[in-house]
RNA sequence: GGGCUGGUAGAUCAGCGGAAGAUCGCCGGUUUUGCAAACCGGAGGUCUCGGGUUCAAAUCCCGACCAGUCCA
């Protein structure tokens, strides 16, 4: 990057000279003269002991003191952003504070909240779990302070001048920082196709600050530049309050006075990891993670179980629940729904506390058998064991260890192992992009006006072409709607033909017909939407709304939508909850959600801004995930649910006539899927379970209400005669049996030994059972032919110790072309196709004889 | 989303190519004033499902399903 891209018009009139770094080599701007950036590893920590600022703040002082001073200085204050970044699907968790803003506002396609922003930002990051406790200032979760200015042509708020202008500002007038002591260092950021310049603020050790100032994209070799322009700053919180307190680590200075009440029974790295840990659960839980074995949920179990056992290896250790609640009670200060779900919360907590206890007792079982088998073989369990039991059984080494009469030792890079073994490559973050394959109308091309949300209820239109692609047309104005927020797309007629596919790009809405239309620019069109097919899917959509109140009413808030669809046919929606819903709670969601359609509650729809809408309801708000825009349309039905969300609903509950649950499944560890229909498809469903039911009732010859005891009885008569059938079998294998050893052509003996030759008419497994019924007195031997399927089968058994079943059976191969084996005890043969079967019976009984 | 374990009697599990087992529980008997216990006997199985390989599959291979776990 052109070093021109640093020479700021601020750094040169205050009298900042460009220096070079002796240690790293990179370029920084100071007032003092330095032969180093104040950076780690370039310089060591100097402010322990020594703080940068002249005052030691509190976290929450020090967050008031920059949102404080950046709402003086022309920003909007931004409360947080939710800790799990639903509104993407290329990350779990938000981990830095510009991923409130990506995808859209950064593209360009809405408009940011407010311009420019201030926030402080709770991010998680789960890189440096490892570190935690160890290094004295990683933390898994951290507060990103931020200033964000989107600039687009026409509208500049600031770049890089103004914002390293307020940067140094907040550091030396407001915080009081020595100004000589800071360097701003040059460097080059890049990221998603996009880069730019961009300046790390160091001092005395410590990096405080990152400025980015998005403003090119990568074409190649060469840099366009960017219509928007982004400035993407960060702060780390915890730092700032470092910094103001030079302790020893970092955590003395941030956790307050719960590092004091943890020290009295723990020792550092322990009190270190476990308020950290507290304090990421109680975001995650409170923003709607569920404890699982995948996806985001894993990281709050691996959070709780690494706590977990923590307080177990000490004696007094308090629980889990009261470290989560001490931690939230700090937090709720500044955020006050931390804590807002105390008991649901716990709830969560215990369910998890309960699994992990039954997968370490499974575990100990599994380990202790292990150990008596490898014993019994003079074998021992070796440190690889330890990595399978982890790896599979999710038992921590030293428990492992702890069950174990003669144990390994436990390799000292143990998780290294551990990730070797899942040295496979990640996977693939694809941003799903929805408008692919859709044609791009030119940009020239007026937004189509949407008309659905206000008017609902139209059937038919008349609206104008403004472009067509293909079989894809773009109108005007539209009343059908396009698939989206998991409603799948009307149907209907436009201009004479069928239509097939609606679908959204960008601020048009693409209506995709069946043939090819002639029809031009500027011609005037007839639409008309299946009417029955969109009332169904607006009750499917609003009784989706219903069921999610029900659910969180009935399980409790940490209830969240995880997905959703509806179609004509059934709707569904995937919620997290920590366990399969038992039949009680699915009856009592049930009859709740019909109670409120009974109700006829009003359904509310309408535009909010963001900032309002987040203000009143929170974000519950964004069920379905975020949306984008600084207007949200709210779908309210008030007492009960309110959701952001761009569906077609129904104005009144009552019009959903009724929600029937058709089945409930766990799809995965966490997430619990509901298949439902309302409306009409109610009663149709309803009708077609009647007549499954008298169908089923008719051939069984029973009344419908004794179904279950007709179906019991039935399997009953069954069971009884799969038995009979077994028995006299049996009976007739008996009886043959004894015929056979009754028969003088059939039996002779040899010494103690009595055989048993003969052709018979059984199949494989009848061979089988009679040969061993004739083997079941000691000294026997049975050697049974029969053709089956037009080749001969040979079985020889034999309870005798001088006659080797597989033995004789080797003998008579030959002569039938047999391929077959056996052992001692029993032995089978398969001949080929005509091959004498005769002579090898003659065979065996010559070598049982011998 | 990917890897790894596992799915056999009511429960916990063994068996890992040659004729389905153990322990507990259950039923019956002996013994006992009664209970517990001991001893003897018995019932209980579509070895998760579907394909394939093989003379032969609970066992090996492939695929589903279910559960557990680790990693992103």
């Amino acid at each position: 990057m052109d070093e021109r891209e640093y020479s700021l018009p601020f750094f040169r009139d205050r009298g900042f000279r460009r220096q070079r770094c002796t240690a790293c080599g990179a370029w920084f701007w100071s007032l003092g003269d330095h032969d180093r950036c104040q950076e780690a590893p370039c310089r060591e920590y100097g402010f322990i002991g020594h703080p940068i600022f002249p005052r030691p703040y509190t976290t929450d002082e020090m967050r008031e003191a920059f949102l404080g001073f950046f709402e003086r200085h022309g920003h909007t204050r931004v409360t947080r952003y939710p800790t799990v970044a639903r509104w993407r699907n290329d990350v779990f968790f938000t981990q830095a504070s510009i991923y409130d803003f990506q995808p859209w506002v950064t593209s360009g396609a809405i408009p940011p909240p407010a311009n420019p922003l201030a926030i402080s930002q709770p991010c998680l990051r789960f890189i440096d779990l490892a570190e935690v406790g160890r290094s004295g200032r990683h933390l898994t979760l951290f507060e990103m302070m931020a200033h964000h200015a989107f600039n687009r042509p026409g509208h500049e708020v600031y770049f890089k001048d103004r914002c390293v202008e307020l940067c140094h500002e907040l550091l030396t007038v407001e915080l009081g920082a020595d100004p000589a002591a800071i360097t701003y260092k040059e460097e080059v950021w890049e990221g998603g196709g996009n880069l730019g310049p961009s300046v790390s603020v160091g001092a005395a050790g410590l990096e405080l600050a990152t400025l980015v100032f998005m403003e090119y994209v990568r074409d190649g070799d060469a840099l366009k530049p960017m219509p928007l322009t982004v400035v993407d700053t960060g702060y780390g919180l915890e730092r700032f309050v470092w910094a103001s307190r030079g302790t020893k680590s970092a955590y003395e200075s941030v956790f307050g006075t719960m590092w004091d009440e943890l020290r009295r029974t723990f020792p550092p790295r322990e009190t270190a990891i476990l308020i950290d840990h507290a304090r990421a659960l109680n975001f995650m839980l409170t923003d709607g993670v569920v404890p699982s074995n995948s996806k985001e949920g894993y990281f709050a179990r691996l959070l709780l179980r690494r706590s977990l056992r923590i307080l177990q290896k000490t004696p007094e250790a308090p629980t889990l629940v009261s470290v989560l609640d001490r931690a939230a009670r700090d937090l709720a200060h500044v955020y006050p729904e931390i804590g807002h779900h105390r008991d649901d919360l716990h709830r969560v907590v215990e369910a998890e506390i309960e699994r992990y206890a039954e997968a370490i007792e499974r575990a100990r079982g599994v380990i202790r058998r292990h150990e008596e088998r490898l014993r019994a073989t003079g074998g021992r369990v070796v440190p690889d064991d330890l990595l399978e039991w982890y790896d599979s059984l999710g038992v921590p080494p030293d428990v492992a260890v702890e069950e174990l009469r003669d144990p390994p030792s436990i390799p000292d890079d143990f998780y290294a192992l551990v990730a070797e073994r899942h040295a496979a490559g990640a996977p693939a973050n694809d941003y799903a992009d929805r408008a692919e394959g859709l044609p791009e109308p030119p940009p020239s091309t007026p937004a189509t006006e949407v008309r659905y949300y206000l008017e609902p209820y139209v059937e038919s239109f008349d609206a104008h072409v403004l472009h067509v692609d293909g079989p894809w047309v773009v109108l005007d104005r539209t009343y059908f709607y396009p698939t989206g927020g998991g409603q799948v797309a009307d149907r209907g007629e436009l201009g004479g033909l069928d239509l097939v596919d609606v679908a959204r790009r960008g601020p048009w809405v693409l209506h995709r017909v069946a043939g090819s239309p002639v029809w031009r620019a500027g011609e005037r069109v007839h639409g008309r939407i299946d009417r029955a097919r969109r009332l169904q899917l607006m009750q499917h959509h609003t009784a989706t709304h219903l069921l999610n109140g029900a659910l969180r009413e009935v399980l409790g808030p940490h209830v969240w939508q995880a997905g959703a669809y509806k179609g004509p046919e059934a709707a569904r929606i995937d919620i997290t909850h920590y366990r399969a819903l038992s039949r009680e709670e699915l009856h009592r969601v049930e009859r709740r959600v019909n109670e409120v359609v009974r109700e006829d509650r009003p359904v509310k729809s309408y535009f909010e801004s963001r900032n309002e809408a987040e203000r009143r309801f929170g974000f519950t708000l964004y069920q379905g995930g975020a949306v984008p825009g600084k207007e949200l349309r709210i779908v309210e039905v008030p007492g009960f649910d309110v959701e952001a969300c761009g569906g077609t609903h129904c104005t009144h509950t009552s019009e959903v006539g009724a929600v029937a649950v058709l089945d409930v499944e766990r799809i995965q560890d966490g997430v619990v899927r509901l298949t439902y229909v309302s409306g009409e498809r109610a009663l149709d469903v309803r009708d077609e379970h009647e007549e499954i039911l008298r169908e089923a009732a008719r051939r069984l010859g029973v009344p419908t209400n004794q179904l279950p005891a007709g179906i019991d009885r039935l399997l009953g008569e069954i069971e009884e005669s799969r038995r009979a059938a077994k028995a006299k079998a049996r009976d007739d294998l008996g009886l043959t049996a004894a015929r056979l050893l009754a028969d003088p052509a059939a039996t002779f003996t040899v010494g103690e030994v009595t055989v048993v030759a003969a052709q018979v008419s059984l199949d494989r497994s009848g061979l089988q059972e009679l040969a061993r019924l004739v083997t079941r007195t000691p000294g026997r031997v049975a050697i049974l032919a029969a053709e089956h399927e037009g080749a001969g089968v040979l079985f020889v058994g034999s309870s005798a110790p001088s006659r080797s079943a597989k033995a004789i059976l080797e003998s008579a191969r030959a002569a039938f072309e047999g391929r077959g084996g056996g052992n001692l005890s029993a032995a089978t043969a398969v001949g080929e196709p005509g091959a004498p079967l005769a002579a090898a019976l003659a065979a065996a009984r010559a070598t049982a004889r011998g």
